[in-house]
DNA sequence: GCCGTTTTCGGCCCGACTGTTTTCAGTCG
C-alpha cells in the first residue's frame, strides 16, 4: 500500500508531540530531530515509501535511525516506537498540552503526582484542591490554569485563522500604531508576512525609543479584549475575535535584526543564527554582531559596547551573511538559504511587475459595485497597461448577464478604449463551468470575446473524476484562456472541489490556457503547492484579482506574494508581459 | 536523533514574560 509523504510526515509530527511530552522538555533534541525530519520529508520531491532506509538517511534532516521507522511504517504499517508512546501518553493526556499555559513539564507532573491524564481531571483536580497542594502551584497559577480551560477551543494554542481574518487586523493594528507618538517604523510580521494561508497569532513589531507609550496605546486599541502578559519589551492580547497579537518594541536602530528575527520561520531564523556563528558572530532580534561575553542587548547596543555587524535593514544583514535578499514568502527553510547563498533565487513576481488584470467584474455583473469608466479609470491609475473585463456569464442564476447586455457592454468598452487611448481592453466573461464541463452561451458566441475565465461555481461535492472531467473539458475548450480559481475553495470555510490534478496539468500545458492564481485572500486559489507542480509541468499562469469593485484591483499584491511563496518564475505569468506579448499570446492560445 | 573542510563525539539558536523561586523553571514564540 502507498504511504504519502505527507501520511509519514504527520507521523513524525506526532512522535515530535509525544517525544516532547515524554521527555519533559520542547527543546529535546531528539524532539528537534522529529521536526527536521517531518519537514525534510514535507520537501521530498520523491516519494520516501519508494527510498530504501540507505537512500532516506542520505536526506538531510534524516537519520539512521528516522530512515528506519519510515522503513518500518512503510512496510508494516506502524511504528512500534510510536505505538510505545501513544500507549504511555493516550490522546485526552496529550490534549492538556493544548491548555494555554501547560506545558510537558507541568503536565507530566500532574500525572505523575496527581494521576491526572484529562482535561476533566484536571477541571476535578483544580475544583477539590490536589492541584494547589502541588509544588510551584500558587494561586494565579491555578487561576490561569481555569482561563486557560475556559479559552480552550477558543484560543487554544493551535487555533488557526484564515488570512482574511488575520491580515486586516493587522493593518488595522499598524495603522493605529502608526499615530502613536514616539513610533519610528511599524509593521507587521510573523507568518501573515510569509503570506501563510492562515495565521496562529499576529505579531507587530514597532521601532521606538519610547516603548513604555506604545504598549499603552497598544492596550487601549478596541479591538482589545483580554491581556495575556504586558511587559517592557513584549504585550500579548486577545482580540474580541479571539485572536492573539503580540507587540513588540525595539530601539529603531535594531527594527531590520527585529523585523528579520519575527518574521521566521523559525527555522529559517535558525538556519541564519547558524550561518552568523560560522563567521563568529551572533544574530538575535536586537543585532548581527560580534560574538563574546556581551549579550547585545538594546542597553549594550546604546553604549557602543559591541561591535555590530549590521542590524538597521534585513537586507543588510542577508548581506552580511554573504546571502540574496530573501523574500518573507521563501523564508521556511525549504531550501531557499542555499540558493541565496549561490545566488539562484530564481526571478520572483513583484505586484509592480503586473500589467494587466484578467477577471475584474463591473457592475453590469450584479455583484460588482463600480461601473466600467470606473473601474478602467483605476487601473489606469495604477499603471495597468491592458484589463480584461468579466462580467458572469449568464449561466449564473443570481448575476447572469444576457447575450443582449454583453454585445451592448462591448461596444462601450470599444468605445471608452478609444477614447481614453492609455489602455487596452479586452472584452471578456467569467463563464460557469457546468456540472458536466459545458459552458455559458454557444461557442459562436463564446468566439466573439476576447478572454475567457473559466471557473467552477456549483456541484462543489462531485467525485474527483467527474470535476476533473469537467474542468479539463472547459480548459480544452477553444475560446477558454484562463481557469479561474481552479479549485473554488474557501480559505477556513470550504475544502475546495476534488481534482485529479495530473490530468489538469497535461491539459493546460497542452492547449495553454493559463491557470489564474486568484488574488482574494480568501480564496488565494490555486494552492501553492498546485502553481509549484503546476509550474514544473510547463503551465502559463495569470495572477487576477476578481475585483467586484475599482479598489479592489489592489488585491493584486496578494496574488504576486502568492506567487513567490510557489517561487513562480516572474516569466511564468503571462499578465506580467508587455503588452504586444501579451496580446500576440492570447490570440496563439485561442487559435 | 542528527551531523561533520574542527568528522564518529560533543555539540546542537535565542530571548521575553510569569509566577514562584531568593536565583530560576516553565512556557511561548
Amino acid at each position: 500500500m502507498a504511504r504519502t509523504n505527507d501520511e509519514v510526515a504527520r507521523l513524525l509530527a506526532e512522535l515530535a508531540e509525544l517525544t516532547e511530552l515524554d521527555e519533559g522538555s520542547p527543546n529535546a533534541f531528539r524532539v528537534r530531530a522529529y521536526q527536521n525530519a517531518e519537514r525534510a520529508v514535507r520537501g521530498l520531491e520523491e516519494d520516501a515509501a519508494g527510498l530504501s532506509a540507505a537512500d532516506l538517511a542520505k536526506v538531510k534532516g534524516i537519520g539512521k535511525s528516522i530512515a528506519g521507522r519510515i522503513r518500518e511504517y512503510v512496510d508494516t504499517g506502524s511504528i512500534a516506537k510510536l505505538d510505545q508512546l501513544r500507549e504511555a501518553h493516550p490522546p485526552s493526556k496529550l490534549a492538556l498540552m493544548k491548555v494555554p499555559g501547560l506545558g510537558p513539564k507541568t503536565v507530566q507532573q500532574l500525572d505523575r503526582e496527581l494521576g491526572i491524564r484529562s482535561v476533566e481531571a484536571l477541571v476535578a483536580g483544580l475544583d477539590d484542591g490536589s492541584v494547589a497542594s502541588l509544588e510551584g502551584m500558587g494561586e494565579r497559577t491555578i487561576e490561569n490554569l481555569r482561563d486557560g480551560i475556559t479559552a480552550l477551543g477558543l484560543s487554544s494554542k493551535d487555533r488557526r485563522v484564515p488570512i482574511a481574518t488575520a491580515l486586516p487586523l493587522a493593518e488595522r493594528v499598524v495603522a493605529a500604531l502608526g499615530n502613536v507618538a514616539g513610533v519610528v517604523e511599524v509593521a507587521y510580521a510573523g507568518s501573515l508576512r510569509r503570506f501563510r494561508e492562515d495565521i496562529g497569532d499576529v505579531d507587530v513589531l514597532v521601532a521606538t525609543d519610547h516603548p513604555a507609550s506604545v504598549h499603552r496605546a497598544f492596550l487601549d486599541l478596541e479591538e482589545v479584549d483580554r491581556t495575556i502578559a504586558a511587559g517592557e519589551t513584549k504585550t500579548s492580547i486577545v482580540t474580541r475575535d479571539g485572536i492573539q497579537v503580540d507587540l513588540r518594541t525595539v530601539p529603531p536602530g535594531s527594527f531590520g535584526a527585529a523585523m528579520l528575527y519575527f518574521t521566521g520561520s523559525k527555522a529559517h531564523n535558525i538556519r541564519l543564527r547558524q550561518r552568523a556563528q560560522e563567521r563568529g558572530w551572533t544574530l538575535n532580534e536586537y543585532a548581527l554582531s560580534l560574538a563574546g561575553p556581551q549579550a547585545p542587548t538594546p542597553r549594550a547596543l546604546a553604549a557602543g559596547d559591541l561591535e555590530v555587524v549590521a542590524a538597521g535593514t534585513e537586507a543588510d544583514i542577508y548581506a552580511a551573511l554573504g546571502l540574496a535578499d530573501i523574500p518573507p514568502e521563501l523564508r521556511e527553510d525549504d531550501g531557499e538559504v542555499e540558493l541565496a547563498a549561490g545566488g539562484d533565487l530564481p526571478a520572483l513576481v513583484r505586484a509592480e511587475d503586473l500589467r494587466g488584470d484578467l477577471h475584474d467584474h463591473t457592475d453590469l455583473s450584479g455583484d460588482g459595485r463600480d461601473p466600467l469608466e470606473a473601474l478602467v479609470a483605476a487601473a489606469v491609475g495604477r499603471g495597468l497597461e491592458y484589463l480584461a473585463i468579466t462580467d458572469h456569464a449568464e449561466d449564473l442564476t443570481i448575476n447572469g448577464v444576457s447575450r443582449e447586455a454583453m454585445l451592448s457592454q462591448r461596444e462601450s468598452i470599444r468605445e471608452l478604449e478609444q477614447q481614453r487611448g492609455d489602455i487596452a481592453l479586452l472584452h471578456g466573461a467569467e463563464l460557469n463551468i457546468g456540472r458536466h464541463g459545458g459552458l455559458d452561451y454557444d461557442d459562436r458566441f463564446l468566439a466573439g470575446f476576447d478572454w475567457l475565465v473559466a471557473s467552477v461555481h456549483s456541484h462543489l461535492s462531485l467525485d474527483a473524476g467527474e470535476q476533473t472531467a469537467r474542468v479539463v473539458a472547459a480548459i480544452r475548450h477553444p475560446s477558454v484562456t484562463a481557469i479561474g480559481h481552479l479549485t473554488a475553495r474557501l480559505l477556513g470555510r470550504r475544502p475546495g472541489i476534488d481534482l485529479d490534478l495530473d490530468q489538469v496539468f497535461t491539459a493546460a500545458a497542452e492547449t495553454g490556457t493559463a491557470i489564474e492564481i486568484n488574488a482574494a485572500l480568501p480564496r488565494l486559489d490555486a494552492a501553492v503547492p498546485v502553481i509549484r507542480e503546476g509550474a514544473r509541468r510547463g503551465c502559463t499562469f495569470v495572477i487576477s484579482t476578481d475585483a467586484h469593485a475599482a479598489s479592489e484591483l489592489d488585491r493584486a499584491r496578494f496574488g504576486a506574494a502568492q506567487a513567490r511563496r510557489a517561487r513562480l518564475e516572474r516569466d511564468r505569468v503571462a499578465n506580467t508581459w508587455e503588452r504586444e506579448r501579451f496580446l500576440a499570446w492570447v490570440s496563439r492560445i485561442r487559435g
